[in-house]
DNA sequence: TCGAATTTGTGCGTATGTATC
DNA sequence: GGATACATACGCACAAATTCG
């Protein structure tokens, strides 16, 4: 006969309370000793409990501060399409928060020949320590953070031009497809892939989320029309945050 | 100072022994006692050890068996564009496994008048409880199960007609576009959504995986030309066996 | 300003369940 | 069916962070 663990129980009980508003969003937690006094079980199944709630993003953990009930946000939806990337003067991330109404912008630090690490320098078709112009980005809607990217372009591409510095110049905060074009480039397709997996400590920090949370990590690379890479990047985005959505058109022959 | 855990210095130790080929793919390693024994730690020390390695992909622990270690699977590439849909004759999976050279089929299972769940019936435009055809696959590639997909049509819409069902007929296995089109629907446009979360226990016993190892869901919706939903379906996809890419075009006006 | 009390987070040990051989 | 080994659940101790007097 399975009977249910504990701590199973427990979380039950904590999302029924939470459900009877006894607790309402933003609320703290008591203690975990008093919760398992009251409830009559040690205190480690109250943390089992809470920590599944955590995951579920039910319930949110602060060291030294306590356990309070987490507010649901509202995701940020990322539409990533032929489309979106058809921008005449704007960035893709530009338009995703047109398309809310919301206030986006990006914070940016650029280095100029920096080596290409191996899984880079393979991403785009050049050999390993190539130098390369390192951007990293941190995309806030409304003031929070809700994206990292770090892009890399191969130096030898801009070097020279008026492009060759993504966020400054005449050319700033376009998107790569524009500032491309701007040298002759044309950007033909992307190709993106994207992986599952859990928050570092550090992008938690940065983007404001419990450590460990998931996190949708997508590889993306610009190809020109000749088939080079011209860009590649590591896009993190939360779960919690974002939810990222293909818009993918199908025309039959 | 920061001393570093005892059972990342365990992880580091099993991790060297393997790249020291002391164990190669497939062997078993000593059981956690031993190891413990030798080390000069607890079990439990061991166990932290195997888990990280585990959920890295290194080890693999078998119940009542022991701990092996991993092979390296090559991981199936899964293309998702608009090219991808436009196949004349096929099934987008049977091009993906064609691309790769490999053996690829599916088994399906289809149930006709299933009342829409609450979410499937917002995704389709239907009313809660209307009824669906539902089709469940189960993809393979050489004969290893590496995506599950759970599918939902209108039955209204197929009600009827040669293509009710998606795996039966004339048209069995060409794919949604290509059956919508044997009855004059045109489907113009594609809409995916992945999400990053952790197997169930069911879908890792499906799937051959790790339960709770990271899986990619896609909901995935297409569109009649109509801007109708004509089908929808949650596509499971584990990290470990496959990796999702999506091709965007790029056109500049 | 500082330090003590409180609370969460982490590491590790032990007992029990369960699958495999 | 018994022995072995991994999986799960719970408890304890300590560290880290926060709060408050």
């Amino acid at each position: 006969m399975p009977e249910k663990p504990p701590y199973l129980r427990i979380a039950d009980v904590l999302r029924q309370r939470i459900a009877d508003q006894e607790w309402t969003v933003g609320d703290r937690l008591p203690s975990r000793a008093q919760i398992a006094e009251e409830c009559g079980v040690g205190e480690n199944v109250v943390r089992r409990a809470q920590e599944l709630l955590i995951s579920q993003g039910v319930l949110e953990g602060r060291a030294g501060s306590g356990t309070y009930v987490a507010e649901p946000r509202r995701r940020v939806r990322m539409v990533r399409s032929s489309a979106r990337e058809q921008q005449p003067g704007g960035s893709p991330f530009r338009a995703d928060m047109l398309a809310l109404g919301k206030q986006g912008h990006w914070e940016s630090h650029t280095e100029a020949k920096v080596p290409a690490p191996a899984e880079i320098a393979v991403r785009l078709g050049i050999g390993e320590g190539d130098l390369c112009v390192r951007t990293v980005y941190e995309f806030l809607a409304e003031g929070c953070p809700v994206q990292l990217s770090t892009s890399w372009e191969p130096y030898e591409l801009t070097a020279g031009t008026l492009v060759v510095l993504p966020e400054g110049g005449p050319h700033a905060g376009v998107g790569v497809v524009n500032r491309m074009a701007a040298i002759g480039i044309t950007v033909s397709h992307a190709v993106e892939q994207p992986e599952p997996r859990h928050a570092s400590a550090e992008e938690a920090s940065l983007l404001g989320i419990q450590k460990g949370a998931l996190v949708t990590h997508i590889r993306r690379t610009y190809y020109s029309d000749q088939g080079r890479p011209v860009e590649t990047a590591d896009i993190v985005i939360p779960a919690a945050l974002c939810e990222v959505v293909y818009e993918i058109p199908v025309s039959r022959s």
